[in-house]
DNA sequence: CCAACGTCCTGCGTGC
DNA sequence: TGCACGCAGGACGTTG
């Protein structure tokens, strides 16, 4: 499940090989996930940058055309050499002179939009974790009103962009907050304290290229290392590295929460 | 305004 | 052993 650590070291591995280079064809091979514009209308175009918003990729190019990507559950961007072949789940291909950019996604839920520069296919972004304007205050009022568990809002990425199940999960062992605690209820001190953790945790993955908990794979098809960094997501049953105590599984909003109850101590309301 | 839930999808783990 | 079933979840649309 890529978020924004998967999703930026994608981002990094890429633009040392497609920036600059023509694009000289391309192939739909799900027409499904094409959820705006057409591929081929990329031809004769080059990339001239990669930008990530959230969990999504923005590929800009010498002309107002841009390409947008969005990986869901198990999408990812794999490049690869003009001999290299590795064919399953390839749902759209993107060819250059020296090797093509494949689009993999085995459960088909990730897309990619083709968009007149200016249009974008998100609804709704809240600020990006690592920007200045990601603050506790601007967390206070987003969150203002809202009485939803914080897991449940940090899952929300008009609160706050690119952070999914397993990530939410670690910032908030890693600030000793309990997941089920609402959203509105909680200080400025605890808000950074989030912040803070999420930065640190997020920015640890990208340095590990991410975390491969089952399904991802970066741009040259290797695993991400930061799963050996977990503390708690996939580990009800395990004891807490801190404490000791067992960690917890919860079921939020139809989604796995993991905790240590010890470490995230609930708050008697 | 907000919250909750259904929807999309396929591979794999579970249980009988 | 084999097979049916349900779970995994990100974003958005719909419903309450």
């Amino acid at each position: 499940m890529p978020e924004l650590p998967e999703v930026e070291s994608i981002r990094r591995m890429l633009l040392e090989k497609v920036i600059g280079k023509v694009i000289i064809g391309s192939e739909t091979g799900l027409p499904r996930i094409i959820k705006q514009g057409e591929l081929n209308s990329l031809i004769g175009r080059c990339f001239t940058g990669i930008e990530r918003y959230g969990k999504y990729l923005r590929f800009t190019t010498d002309t107002d055309l841009t390409l947008y990507s969005h990986f869901r559950m198990t999408g990812t961007f794999l490049w690869l050499g003009l001999k290299e072949k590795e064919p399953t789940h390839i749902r759209a291909r993107i060819l250059f002179s020296d090797g093509e950019m494949q689009y993999r996604d085995t459960r088909t839920l990730g897309g990619l939009w083709i968009t007149e520069d200016g249009q974008r296919p998100w609804k709704q972004l809240g600020p990006d974790p690592f920007s200045q304007e990601c603050s506790a205050e601007t967390l206070k009022k987003l969150l203002s009103g809202r009485s939803i568990p914080i897991k449940v809002a940090l899952l929300d990425q008009a609160v706050i962009a690119g952070i999914g199940n397993i990530y939410a999960s670690e910032a908030l062992f890693a600030s000793g907050i309990h997941p089920a605690q609402k959203a509105d209820s909680l200080s400025v001190e605890e808000l950074n304290r989030i912040i803070e953790s999420a930065r640190i945790i997020l920015q640890s993955s990208i340095d590990s290229g991410g975390t491969t908990f089952r399904d991802f794979r970066l741009s040259d098809g290797k695993e991400g290392a930061f799963k050996a960094f977990l503390k708690v997501y996939g580990k009800a049953g395990e004891k807490c590295d801190v404490c000791g105590y067992n960690i917890k599984r919860i079921v939020q909003a139809q989604r796995s929460t993991f905790f240590c109850p010890v470490c995230q101590p609930e708050l008697i309301a």
